[in-house]
DNA sequence: GGCTGTCCTTCACATAGTTGAAGGCGGGCC
DNA sequence: GGCCCGCCTTCAACTATGTGAAGGACAGCC
């Protein structure tokens, strides 16, 4: 129905957390957009900007993070094809930290209004995008737990498994061959380490027959091995509940 | 209305996130549940329970955490009087973490299901209950932060800020003046340290005039020092966007 | 085809925080 | 009234990771 929509990817993620109606879907996919490109580098939204939007990746890879006073950051999130980068604006006011470009991103952008109306008129969908930020929440967790009890070995595993399932979820890549989408220095943002660092551990891993990597293509041996390196069990991510998209549906 | 219910701070607490209608206060408050006294080191739930319930506190100091193979944990929240400490259970499956006890606990047990069904027939409660898992997953991320990026000092100070602040918001203290909940021990556990560092780190708040203790007490001698010292702003917490919790209220 | 900039790699050294262990203090319980 | 237990404190190594700095590889651009 309607015009094939590059929301698609998004409808098609919630629906894997909710049943959703036809009606439900058309309503997602008919939300007003507009699409962006973003180079490499450059940031969607700053700390202290106004929430009137919210992004969705379409296709390349954005991170959200945090800077402190001494020039240190820290990156809290990797966000991929289909992921809302900032699905709470709908109903927050102030961001509180800032979006970048990883690669050259393109992402659609929602007027908050929109996203938050439609949660009102469908509460499968409020549903829907309610559990969405509850994953991120998971993952926010494990993140601090990678940052805060695990070694530097461990962490960066751990990221690179995180990183590899969560690209084949959204059917980009597999799990243990992908390209990676941060450099040394961002590796090391997400994993509050230095750069110097990451990259004695990325020799570390490779040396030991873990990875192999050519330019930013990143390879796994085999992904058990690695998945134990970085105690890296999958739970957190909240496979689908119901991989299967359909049955019958909400109440709208 | 009603009898007076132990779930006012809950239903005081929503409706500063937005406006309530009467018969939304009133649906909150009489949302079937148990009071449950929990003693200090008992669990609530753990890793992979089912999520039945969910749990508010009503008194007490309660925290979720992670526990890593090698024995070691990570504090992931402190929570406190009016705080859901698993709302996300009304739509997910599978715990992913544990749920201690710190202090001598009371909290208000109530089926995930009512509160699901709730949420789908009053679009404004499930939006402040939303925003009430927002505000949370906002706070994960500054303790990301913390954690990953800021050292033992300011890090530690910047716990006790919030808890300071936080406490202040829930009625119970003052921000510069309160009785810690966690030991030093509990305290490591949720900056990351161990507990011999965290001594240090306190003596050295002390010796500094930042801060003064007895027994657990703690005393802040000038609130904008310590603040200063853990790179604390407290925009993180999204104090009350409309405090003033009357106006006229949902399309419910 | 050389220049510029970004990213990766390597080094020698510095240090914040950990480890393991021991002792002290206070409070609750028999 | 004495004992036990949880919590705090102190110490002297130890080590994982950070620092600063330099060189090299590669890619894009004029």
């Amino acid at each position: 129905m309607l015009q094939p929509s590059v929301l698609l990817p998004l409808a098609a993620k919630l629906a894997t957390h909710v049943p959703l109606s036809n009606a439900d879907r058309d309503a997602i996919l008919s939300l007003p957009h507009k699409i962006v490109g973003i180079d490499a580098g450059r940031h969607l939204f700053r700390e202290g900007d106004r929430a009137t939007n919210c992004n969705v990746v379409l296709s390349g890879f954005a991170c959200t993070h945090k800077i402190l006073p001494d020039g240190s950051r820290q990156i809290l999130a990797v966000h991929m094809k289909g992921d809302g980068i900032d699905l709470q604006n709908a109903l927050m006011v102030l961001m509180e930290h800032n979006a970048q470009a990883l690669t050259a991103v393109e992402v659609a952008v929602i007027p908050a209004q929109a996203i938050s109306e439609l949660m009102n008129s469908r509460p499968s969908v409020a549903r829907a995008l309610w559990i969405e930020t509850l994953i991120h929440a998971s993952i926010q967790r494990e993140w601090t737990v990678n940052v805060g009890r695990r070694d530097a070995r461990t962490r960066v595993a751990h990221l690179l498994c995180e990183l590899g399932i969560r690209q084949e979820a959204a059917g980009l890549a597999n799990r243990d061959r992908y390209v990676l989408p941060l450099t040394q220095e961002q590796l090391g943002d997400a994993t509050a380490l230095t750069a110097v660092h990451v990259n004695r551990v990325l020799q570390g891993l490779t040396g030991d027959g873990l990875i192999t990597r050519e330019k930013r293509s990143l390879n796994m041996q085999d992904w058990h091995r690695v998945a134990d390196a970085g105690q890296f069990t999958p739970d957190y991510l909240h496979p689908a509940q119901n991989d299967i998209p359909s049955p019958p549906a909400s109440q709208a």
